[in-house]
DNA sequence: AGGGGAACTTAGCAAGGCGCAG
DNA sequence: CTGCGCCTTGCTAAGTTCCCCT
């Protein structure tokens, strides 16, 4: 079967499902390989002694299988281009995934209303039991959750369950999450056979569904598996959390045309995405697109740098015009340089409008509200201090005071004078404006380009700074870390504390202060030995003690320098993600071009995945490339 | 000239697998 | 060898931008 891009409708058949636990021994490849291993290690025949050589063959092996798949890799960069807007010329895939349906629950997990168990319609039944799984989330207590989510479920219902089921509080879901927790278990306790069979069957999907062609080239697919059926979780307080998220495909039987699965066959090559579906909660659009090791997403990433690269060849220019803009007379034109003003010293998101009630209150640069803001003329010891305040993308919030230029601390005390703290910052401005006005100075320029452009000029220059040829590498992986560091402050990158992070962190302290008495231990010993070697003239045999201890120190001390430098970036990093800048912000050539200058393997800097989605940078930058 | 939708990037969280210390 | 913490991976929500339509 042969599609182009495809695109569905949650209204359609589901296409025929390839059940993935039927039996099938005609394992191929890469499988052949892993499988023999495990069984080898689960039952050692001959004597373990073996391991070593079995650790270097196995090493051996991955080396060996890098240099292959380095060898099949499509060196999609060193192509030509094709003419704007065509993204490819061929395209075969195997359509999606879809989730297995929904099955009843066994008889003896019952649902309770006022105290009375009552066997539910499949439809309502399914819709119950997401909410049962739910139940030790805080969602679950939320009034707006819960409210959306009744509604809803009882869309669900038939006419007799909606006129008994009236009131969520007299609902009683307890079994039915027991069910689920007790699922839950038995997965984790699942025996190491059981769960290579269930790896191996997850393996035949993603073989079978997982890749697509593209212009002869195999790749991989992101998302090819349709996103199952749930009760919507948006973020922060969000007007919508709880409503249900209906499945795609077919629950309407008055579709398609017999032998047509889906809505439409589009055959669209301006286009990157494989198939396409409406989602019922937001009305918008969602996509299967490809692996960001693709061809289609690596070459527009490595577009966003060269222009990010282009914006510093003319960012002075840029930075002394909106400098003069904030003087001019127009308003417009005042807001928007102290918009780009923002955008470009702190690194703010665009921020486009939003439709009120339709999703969480947050903003970014031009949808700044009064009440973002607070001016200070001194703020501890500084002039001109600006405090912000608010709710970014994922509702995460940017705390941040900032002494500004006096010119830009007077438009802003300007911009607010007469306004309601709900009103709008930069009435005169939005995203719009400030990209058309940006692209007018460089082609290709948006707000966003700033982010990137920031991001990686940043790092930059931090791992100049920061890192030292001499040090050892422990201490140049933490100052590749703390330069990385920098961005995610600069971006705004927050996590929340791992729930662990105070235990492992006193755990990681209680190491050190062990291998720190052990070393006190060694050097008070190699002084001993010293002082042996001292009063016996030099003998050979406690010359070599001297030396064993001598080593045993050094190994104590590297050891300790290790785990501190470990605590102290793990302390810094506590509330700081570095994944989203590494991935998304920082130009893959500079870190290339570090790791070769600084002697340090890349695999030390970027995982697997990293390396393939930036295999272009890897492939194509010198230790001279700069940003 | 602005509203809305399509297309694509950016985002944090949670589960689970994997590696490492004890 | 095993238990545990960390990292990777998957998931999907939430942004940005562009373009078309009115």
């Amino acid at each position: 079967m042969l599609f182009a891009a495809l695109r569905l409708n949650r209204k359609l058949k589901e296409k025929d499902e390839a059940d993935p636990r039927t039996e099938n021994n005609t394992k191929e490849g890469i499988k052949k390989e892993k499988k023999p291993k495990k069984e080898e290690a689960e039952h050692p025949v001959t004597t373990k002694k073996k391991s070593k050589e079995e650790i270097e063959a196995a090493k051996a092996l991955k080396i060996k299988k890098r240099e292959e798949e380095e060898q099949q890799r499509w060196r999609w960069w060193e192509e030509d281009k094709y003419e704007d807007g065509v993204k490819w010329k061929f395209l075969e895939h195997r359509g999606p995934f879809f989730p297995p349906e929904y099955q009843h629950l066994p008889d003896n997990v019952n649902f309770y209303y006022n105290g009375k168990v009552v066997k539910l319609g499949l439809a309502a039944e399914e819709v119950a039991l997401f909410f049962a799984q739910m139940l030790d989330h805080e969602y679950t207590t939320k009034d707006v959750f819960r409210n959306n989510f009744f509604k809803d479920w009882r869309k669900e219902m038939t006419l007799e369950e909606r006129v008994l089921i009236s009131d969520l509080n007299k609902c009683d879901f307890r079994e039915l999450h027991t069910m689920h927790k007790e699922k839950v278990e038995a997965r984790k306790a699942m025996s190491k056979e059981e769960k290579l069979v269930m790896k191996e069957a997850n393996q035949k999907i993603v073989e079978e569904y997982g890749f697509c062609i593209l212009d002869h080239h195999r790749e991989r697919i992101g998302n090819f598996k349709i996103e199952p059926p749930g009760l919507f979780r948006g973020r922060g307080e969000h007007p919508k959390q709880g409503m249900l998220k209906k499945r795609i495909q077919s629950e309407h039987e008055w579709l398609p045309p017999a032998g047509h699965h889906w809505k439409e066959v589009r055959h669209d090559n301006t286009v990157t995405w494989l198939a396409s579906w409406t989602e019922n909660v937001q009305g918008s659009c969602k996509y299967v697109m490809l692996n960001p090791s693709s061809k289609l997403k690596g070459e527009k990433d490595w577009e966003k740098y060269e222009v990010a690269r282009r914006l510093k060849s003319c960012v002075n220019g840029i930075r002394q015009q909106y400098q003069q803009d904030i003087k001019s007379k127009q308003m417009e034109i005042r807001q928007r340089a102290v918009a780009l003003y923002f955008i470009d010293k702190l690194a703010l998101r665009a921020g486009n409008e939003k439709e009120e009630g339709e999703t969480a209150d947050t903003v970014g640069c031009c949808s700044l509200r009064v009440e973002h803001i607070t001016l200070h003329d001194l703020l501890e010891d500084k002039e001109c201090v600006v405090e912000f305040d608010f709710l970014g993308k994922d509702c995460i919030r940017y705390y941040n005071k900032v002494p500004v230029t006096k010119r830009v601390f007077k438009n802003l005390k300007l911009f607010m004078k007469n306004k309601e703290p709900g009103d709008d910052l930069f009435d005169r401005l939005n995203t719009c404006l400030l990209n058309k006005h940006l692209s007018s100075l460089l082609p290709g320029l948006t707000a966003k380009v700033f982010r990137t452009f920031n991001a990686s000029i940043t790092l930059q220059e931090q791992l100049q700074q920061l890192s030292n040829m001499t040090d050892k590498p422990a201490e140049k992986l933490l100052s590749y870390n703390r330069a990385n560091r920098a961005v995610a402050v600069l971006c705004n990158h927050q996590r929340v504390p791992p729930k662990t992070f105070d235990q492992s962190m006193a755990n990681l302290q209680s190491k050190i202060d062990g291998r720190r008495e052990q070393l006190a231990l060694a050097k008070s010993e190699l002084k001993l030995a010293k002082k042996e070697v001292k009063a016996h003239s030099s003998d050979s045999k406690l010359q070599a003690v001297v030396e064993r201890k001598k080593k045993a120190v050094q190994r104590c001390e590297e050891q300790l320098m290790k785990m501190e430098v470990q605590a102290t970036n793990r302390e810094e990093n506590k509330q700081i993600a570095l994944g989203t800048s590494k991935l998304n912000y920082l130009d893959p050539r500079i870190s290339v071009a570090w790791c070769k200058n600084m002697e340090v393997p890349l695999d030390k800097i970027y995982n697997k995945s990293q390396r393939d989605k930036f295999a272009w940078a890897v492939d194509m930058t010198g230790a001279d490339f700069l940003f």
